[in-house]
DNA sequence: TTATTTAACTACAACGTTATAGTGTTAATA
DNA sequence: TATTAACACTATAACGTTGTAGTTAAATAA
């Protein structure tokens, strides 16, 4: 109906020219009290509103910051989210949210409709197909023009830019001597292929808290998932190589799973075979999410603070910005904490 | 690097100006052959993509559409907003997504920020607060600067839009009829207060279910939870109150839950109280989540089929943005589906 | 030959801002 | 009294587009 009022029309409307209103509005001390009353008066009373695409096309900048992530459902990327929102708005920035759908294709398309004149800046978590390729084109090309990306969690060593992780590695050697001080020694491991960046890592984080203890490596305790999408029968499949392995190797007293639905799928198992847990097996799971806490038991996991590391990814970006001069790429490491329930004891 | 080429700097290169260019790169058949051979090659050779903001400015539309969720990490807002996400993308439209996190001032100030210049059209599901206070100047407000808004999930009759929505009613009536058909008579309720409507209107559904096979109302066996953050407090308040009616009553035979969690919570009392499930008593919950398919055991549920409420009212809003005149105000109703799991047989 | 059409362009305004430079008028200074 | 400074404003350009209305020069028609 209404249509939202603007400076022309404020300044026809008051006989004075648009520089004028705008000053004005701006409390500029070039305007004298009365025009600046008047007119300050009559916004309001209009509810004058500066437009943002104005502003956007004259200062070059957008205000808003494009998120792209593989996945929605995920409760860690939503945290991330929560992190990024919050973070944003209190710096006067707006989030467009992009999905990949962990594909590379999709990812690109992506990059290439917000870097259009939509956005200030990027902060992404690469999709699986993206890393297995490692074909990492377009986001070279869009640092190229100026677009500074903050990538977080699902990173790449070959990419430079700003980065924002946890360390993987830790947090696996945490749960695995979580585990082992709960005097656990045999702790079978869940974990991906090996080109998802995180598993990976985080098989090699069990490796080493085994070394530490001076347990020594069963590879027959590692079981490999090819990390697709969790449809119903992937999920079977899961479950019936954790019940083929928990068969072969009965002394098993501990799993650690690289993701909840990994852990969830063992408890399932476990349950399944009548073995007590956390008493017979133990059972620690990778990100605190609503699976974890409303599973039965309720699994302990490592808390990789989903929204700490959107403020984080959100708060590299906004200094980025605001630094003209080319500051050193930075990563950025968050801690990761072990949250205890009752899975393990 | 090096900045985004504009047309401007086209002409000025190949020597033409600015309206050529432009025309040139619409094909235009205002413009000689060579001209355009020659602009449309370099400006293929510098990738030059029009500048949104400036093209935003021109239209005087943005092509993004804002979203108002309550919250993020709830499995069907992540639902619908892959729904939007994904039909948007398709009709050319980006996506700001702002959360109120169940605040009425945080919505109004989304909103505020959308609606300055940034978005053609808003699709918003309610916060409860909002929902408390019955207030919706804002929503009216905007509506009335010509930015159309569609609501879904969390609507009110009070304001005048288009809305999507699912038959909560009906939905309720089809668990609790799921319930009965199994042969479950006594069947406790676990709903919110009424002020949240969804919980209202799937309270009306149990107690018209129940009527219509003609088992009377036992008010005992309706718990009303006051629909709060779900800290673990809470939670461990409405196990105890579960709890409580259980003893109280001891030939429940079936439980319908409003939500994923109330049902998680029901499962989890069940279990300590070693009652079967389903065997003793059938457990359904409202709401498809993640929590419902990893639950032990996993979980029946009305499925609300977000993804397809997202795109309904994805399209309703586009709709609209592309019709000038105005067509009268349509509410979409998405027919619910039971997916049966183990906790109902 | 002169008038008219056509082709192939260019100029300009507009979308809504803001920063810079410019213009009068009045008051203060030399 | 002439010069300058201060005040209170206005004009203009620019951000990057596009559509409409010109403007040339050559080609065609009368």
């Amino acid at each position: 109906m209404k249509k939202r009022i603007t400076l022309k029309q404020i300044a026809k409307e008051l006989n004075y020219s648009i520089s004028t209103v705008s000053k004005a509005l701006k409390n500029s001390p070039e305007i004298g009290i009365d025009a600046k009353t008047k007119i300050q008066a009559y916004a309001k009373l209009y509810n004058y509103k500066p437009n943002n695409v104005a502003l956007s096309l004259k200062n070059r900048k957008t205000k808003t910051i494009g998120v792209i992530i593989p996945e929605m459902v995920h409760y860690f990327f939503a945290k991330v989210i929560i992190g990024i929102e919050k973070f944003a708005k209190k710096k006067g920035y707006n989030v467009i949210i992009s999905l990949s759908n962990e594909s590379f294709e999709k990812e690109v398309i992506n990059i290439e409709t917000l870097v259009d004149g939509q956005i200030d800046g990027l902060i992404i978590s690469l999709s699986k197909e993206t890393l297995l390729k490692q074909d990492f084109h377009h986001i070279h090309e869009t640092i190229d023009l100026d677009i500074p990306i903050i990538l977080f969690d699902r990173i790449s060593s070959n990419v430079y830019c700003d980065k924002v992780i946890i360390d993987d590695v830790e947090g696996a050697k945490k749960a695995t001597n979580h585990l082992i001080q709960n005097g656990r020694k045999s702790i079978l491991l869940i974990t991906t292929e090996d080109y998802v960046s995180v598993g990976n890592l985080r098989t090699t984080g069990y490796i080493q808290a085994l070394k530490e203890n001076n347990i020594e490596l069963d590879t027959d305790l590692i079981i490999k998932v090819e990390d697709k999408k969790s449809t119903e029968e992937e999920l079977h499949n899961i479950e019936e190589r954790i019940n083929k392995v928990l068969k072969l190797k009965s002394n098993i007293d501990g799993i650690f799973a690289v993701n909840e639905i990994y852990a969830a799928s063992a408890l399932k198992v476990l349950k399944k075979n009548n073995i007590k847990i956390p008493e017979e097996v133990g059972v620690i799971g990778f990100t605190d999410g609503v699976i974890s806490r409303f599973s039965d038991p309720s699994l302990t996991t490592v808390d990789q603070h989903g929204e700490k590391i959107g403020k984080e990814a959100c708060k590299l970006l906004i200094e980025r910005l605001n630094n003209t001069n080319n500051i050193p790429y930075q990563t950025k490491i968050i801690e990761t904490s072990i949250t205890s329930r009752q899975s393990s004891k």
